[in-house]
RNA sequence: GGACGGGUGGGUGAGUGGCUAAAACCAGCAGACUGUAAAUCUGCCGCUCCUUGCGGGCUACGGAGGUUCGAAUCCUCCCCCGUCCA
């Protein structure tokens, strides 16, 4: 079997250690995916990446179907082989566009139609579209095309919302079956439901039925509050079966990321540690700091005291202010290996407290620092 | 010596009688960012007072006077800067 899943441990919490192995490599959960929508990192190389401990990286099939268009990437042997990355790749099927273009998109029960952030022209993305091309991407794992609604949106809305993605899910099973290859690529179902808790039960237990080898769960922290996040995230995971990966689509912040672990997240991506940097906002084991501050122009400590990363190992906050407030492109280089590396280093810690039974004393650690 | 053109808030630079504490941009200060339309977006940005409000007072468009109910805007003189002519 090319791919395989296994829970090495369990802690009470519910948090699970586990592996999931992939034609392209392992990737050690709970996992933290870097977000790379245009097959790249922004700011970092794929050997900086691999530097840092990446086991996977999250593309995106809507954008590189834009550009440089999915069958260039087939030509050019795979998207692994296209953007020079070795390891696993999971690619996001375009759902989370359905609701960040919402100005630019109709979706009907047959698929959405896009009109593109890049030049106005019109795409249409059925499911079974957003499968073909991420087959021929070749990432080793797919996502179901899912509609992403507002967390605000109503119940009959979110009703409608999750009875298409579960359409669209089976019918994306359907697809992979007829025309997919196992071997090469998984295919992760996604639970809908936004806030509503019996939503979100219904859609995970019918979707279980359709046995797919991973899920994800999709559709929040898109603006309600931590506690309905995780509350909506607990009633998902908890009917999704043991022996299959967990993914929830799109978190976190620091502070949150053990939360989601102790629910039975295996797998997280969040542009939060890219963008932030870009945008001078950078993690440490004290919080947030914002390196434009004033108050660091002539700090000539590392951003992070305890961090042992390449960037605070050698340059003082002062240095990088200097660089984020002339635009110099090496602060986005430096921030975002930065964010990256704490965010990992989180993931590391906690799987060595699942594997070590220390979980709970972890938690009380990063809860007094973090926020 | 003469002829034009010009001097506006930290910078560039709009504004030719009231809607102007003065556009816009930059700089500065602060905040946000959760499956990336994001190296982006938002707020503040003369001083001061308070009951923090589409609140009060003060100062301000080179300087000094003047016209006017009202002047960055019109007039007079002066001081600077630029271009050109002697």
């Amino acid at each position: 079997m090319a791919f395989h899943f296994e829970v090495l441990a369990t802690d009470p919490s519910g948090a699970r250690l586990g592996r999931l192995t992939t034609p392209h490599g392992v990737i050690d959960t709970p996992a933290f995916m870097p977000v790379g929508t245009a097959a790249t990192v922004k700011g970092q190389t794929q050997q900086d990446l691999e530097d840092l401990g990446v086991q996977v990286l999250l593309a995106n099939t809507y954008h590189l179907y834009l550009r440089p268009g999915h069958e260039l990437i087939r030509k050019m042997g795979g998207l692994h082989r296209f953007m020079s990355w070795p390891r696993p790749i999971l690619t996001d099927s375009g759902g989370y566009q359905v609701f960040s273009l919402s100005a630019l998109r109709k979706v009907t029960d047959e698929g959405v139609t896009f009109r593109s952030h890049v030049d106005g022209s019109e795409h249409f993305l059925s499911p079974e579209k957003a499968l073909e091309i991420q087959m021929a991407l070749g990432s080793d794992i797919c996502m179901v095309l899912d509609e992403c609604i507002e967390a605000s949106a109503t119940e009959p809305c979110t009703r409608e919302a999750a009875a298409r993605t579960f359409d669209w899910a089976r019918r994306s099973r359907d697809y992979f079956e007829r025309h997919g290859d196992p071997e090469r690529q998984m295919l992760f179902g996604i639970v809908q439901g936004g806030t509503h808790a019996a939503l979100r039960r219904e859609n995970a237990g019918a979707l279980v039925a359709l046995n797919f080898p991973g899920y994800a769960i999709g559709g929040l922290a898109v603006g309600e509050s931590h506690s309905v996040t995780c509350e909506m995230t607990q009633v998902a995971a908890s009917r999704l079966p043991a022996d299959r990966p967990r993914y929830l689509m799109g978190v976190g912040k620091p502070e949150q990321i053990l939360d989601y672990v102790r629910l039975g997240v295996d797998m997280m991506d969040c542009v939060l540690p890219t963008r932030s940097a870009r945008h001078g906002c950078l993690f440490t084991s004290q919080g947030r700091l914002l390196i434009r501050n004033a108050q660091y122009a002539a700090d000539a400590r590392p951003i992070d005291e305890d961090c042992r990363c390449a960037v605070c190992r050698r340059y003082s906050r002062a240095y990088l202010r200097h660089l984020y407030s002339t635009g110099e492109f090496l602060a986005v280089i430096l921030n975002t290996h930065h964010n990256l590396y704490f965010y990992l280093d989180i993931m590391g810690k906690i799987r060595e407290a699942i594997r070590f039974g220390n979980l709970e004393r972890l938690r009380s650690d990063l809860q007094a620092r973090l926020t």
